[in-house]
DNA sequence: ATGACGGTTAACCATTTGGTTGAACCAGGC
DNA sequence: GCCTGGTTCAACCAAATGGTTAACCGTCAT
């Protein structure tokens, strides 16, 4: 369920296992609460591996928090591909998103830590990528910006939808443990409720834009 | 604007000292992240003190998280009182719930540490307040399936929508720092932003459960 | 064979961290 | 004054933790 996170094909097959087990271990704990005993652990491996291949733990963490917030942005724009209707949009970006989280949850999970946090190495990633025009929401709130325009759906504040949007995909990952306490579906056949909760969610935005 | 989390009245003043600070170093970095020190100098005493007051670290945390998420499901039921209509019933509550998180971001912010950590603390709270009945969104899930019951709003799932709702209203708090780079509106006045969702978050699930 | 080299390990070191201690401080009661 | 109780502190200690080292493989070119 939990797949590898597929890190970057240069690395040798030690150094992913660490890459992987790094990002698991500071996606639970996070930054400073992260154990490189424990990171060597569940790699599987000698605690002096992770220094012969990453200087530091302030590099590890670095170099699987970077990695990871590539990955994020780049998933944002890969699910609005092909806009036929915005119905079809929206419906294409809430499953593609979805189903990039649920294949990658500790990487969800990294993002929100670096937020609790307070997000410095976060912001110096994501001011880069804004200033750089390839903000990752930036072509979600246009598409929804041209629906209004052309009155396809009503004349919402395309911002705040997107914010909207997102936080329905992302928070019942977020706050995994809590849902499954609270919904037997969702503990019983988590894959299940997931597939449920795209249809709900499309509904209920759907219906909320609608004109 | 971060509120003191108006600790037990019974706590003495170095009592709330020590416990307001743990709140937010416990917040910010979490469980084990948390260093004792740093509890120290944010409370402004000495390390010896916070094991006159409270035993050890782990007694520390129990503590501040078996206070803060009692606090957080007791604001849940306080949002939903006085229900006429479903519409001023939802209004009510994204406004207090939302009111209540931005009185205490910290509180929210170590739920939210607990779960990415695994929430087993959490889990036996939840479980216990779930059995006896008085689990905190039950009494939305009520509401919004008697409305669908009296035909108030289309027939959608009760559990799937107060989540949906309850994701909105604190996601954002959540990925703070995420959601002041992309919004400058956010970034210049937070508290005009939280005030500004509290209208479209309205606005936007309430036609999407309307008829 | 051998030696150079990437990879791997157990043992080790220095610092940080959680936690303790004994003395000092400071009321209020006698 | 001086005792007593609760409170506060600097210094201290043992364990945990990040990081290093020197030896040890295995293998491949010479």
């Amino acid at each position: 369920m939990t797949s590898s996170p597929t890190p970057l094909s240069e690395y040798s097959e030690t150094e992913q296992q660490i890459f992987d087990a790094a990002l698991h271990v500071f996606a639970r704990e996070g930054r400073h609460g992260a154990r490189m005993q424990a990171i060597a652990d569940a790699a599987d491996i000698n605690k002096a591996m992770l220094h012969y291949y990453f200087e530091d733990k302030e590099t590890l963490y670095e170099e699987v928090f970077t990695y990871t917030v590539e990955r994020f942005m780049a998933s944002f724009g890969a699910s609005l591909r092909e806009a036929s209707t915005f119905e079809n949009t929206l419906r294409a970006f809430i499953d593609g998103y979805i189903e990039f989280v649920r294949s990658d949850e500790a990487a969800m999970r990294l993002m929100i830590q670096e937020n609790l946090a307070g997000g410095d190495l976060l912001g110096a990633h994501l001011r880069e990528a804004t200033n750089a025009g390839d903000a990752p929401p930036q072509i979600l709130v246009e598409t929804i910006a041209s629906a209004v325009d052309a009155g396809e759906i009503r004349a919402v504040d395309p911002q705040h939808t997107v914010l909207s949007v997102v936080s329905t995909c992302l928070f019942f990952f977020v706050a995994r443990p809590t849902v499954q306490i609270m919904h037997p579906a969702a503990e019983d056949d988590w894959g299940a409720f997931v597939e449920a909760r795209k249809d709900h969610l499309f509904d209920l935005i759907y219906h909320g834009l609608a004109p």
